[in-house]
DNA sequence: TTATTAATTTACCGATTAGTACAAAATAAT
DNA sequence: ATTATTTTGTACTAATCGGTAAATTAATAA
């Protein structure tokens, strides 16, 4: 027996699957960035024509919308499920070594979508920038707090700054996306999060 | 006495200074990068006709290479001229500092301008991506060689990986302008300056 | 079988892109 | 004054940009 029936909806069924869509979008927005992927770009990727994506999809700014969205909450979930580490050092190197997974999930390395797209021309005009933007000051607000508790709990120097060392962090973060794109390597960069950890200010 | 007369060329005299012009242009690529900065913005913001950007430049790729040389030896030498510092703790100090100088040069920061043209796609099309990148690797090996001395001479720990103290430099170096765009305080990124000396390896 | 619904295809729109042809204007050399 | 030389301004091109109108096709519901 087959369970459960798939109520199909009513008119023409839909060419492709919007979930994988959005895959490949994301794949071609982080490789090539809002303002240059181009319409064409990605009918021809998603072997679409233009009416059908965007009667399923609004327009190319709400499209990226979602594919931030499905991007967020699925491959970068990471960036906000590090908070929960227990010790500092922990958290700090695992928030580093995911991300470089991520960068280089991929055959060719692409910077984090969200990182990237602040420096986006286009999409500071539409307010998504500042949205992403604010997020990111989120993100770093809640590492300070977390750098507090770890120094109250003296896991952390009692000279360290949660603020510095927060802005420390994401800024090595957001090298890490360029430093993808320009070529170093895997292993480069997991080698450098290993010298960031030698160097973090754990108490003696 | 005047000295020198200056000798005036043949044709009709040029309505505007070349070297300014690669200043306004300078800014204006910094502000919306390559791709996004159109002939449109730039013969406005020069106060010139298309016609004569073209005689004057050659096309687009050439203006932003001109440009391009024009900052390197211009505003952004210190970038080479760093190499010079006797200890690493002050090249570094002074790498990062330096290049938070420039960020913030403007009224309204702008990231640098090499450093975020190794992200633009049209610029990798043209080979011209390729060579920043080559560029910036170079300049990583001089620290990686600075580092090696300074390990050598006993002011590095030695435990200290010239090559990982190399690329985690760079990173934070690039992470900088993000950081910038971010709307990041010149003040906080001093101070993150101050967090990397206080971490640095020195030998105890 | 017929009506309804929705996604398809083809063809187009105005705006903007980088780049250019051509003639008028401004200077120096003759 | 005339000629040679160079830059200027006006007007254009072909290509591409994001977005859409209208007709067609394919499915379900009645």
């Amino acid at each position: 027996m087959s369970g459960e029936q798939i109520k199909r909806p009513r008119g023409r069924p839909r060419k492709f699957d919007k979930a994988v869509a959005l895959k490949i979008a994301l794949d071609l927005f982080r490789q090539k960035g809002f303002d240059n992927t181009s319409l064409e770009d990605l009918t021809r990727a998603l072997d679409l024509n233009r009416p059908s994506l965007y009667a399923a999809f609004g327009n190319k700014e709400t499209l990226f919308q979602e594919v931030l969205q499905a991007y967020i909450s699925g491959p970068s979930a990471y960036f906000h499920e590090v908070l929960n580490e227990h010790s500092s050092t922990e958290m700090v190197r695992t928030l580093l070594t995911k991300s470089i997974e991520l960068l280089f999930y991929n055959e060719t390395p692409y910077g984090c979508l969200v990182v990237m797209s602040t420096a986006s021309e286009q999409l500071q005009k539409t307010g998504i920038q500042q949205q992403l933007v604010n997020a990111l000051q989120t993100h770093q607000q809640k590492l300070v707090a977390c750098f507090e508790r770890a120094k109250q709990t003296g896991q952390l120097k009692h000279t360290a700054d949660p603020e510095r060392l927060a802005l420390y962090v994401v800024t090595l973060h957001k090298g890490l996306s360029l430093q993808a794109i320009n070529g170093s390597s895997k292993e480069a960069l997991l080698a450098l999060v290993d010298q960031v950890i030698e160097l973090w200010p754990v108490a003696t």
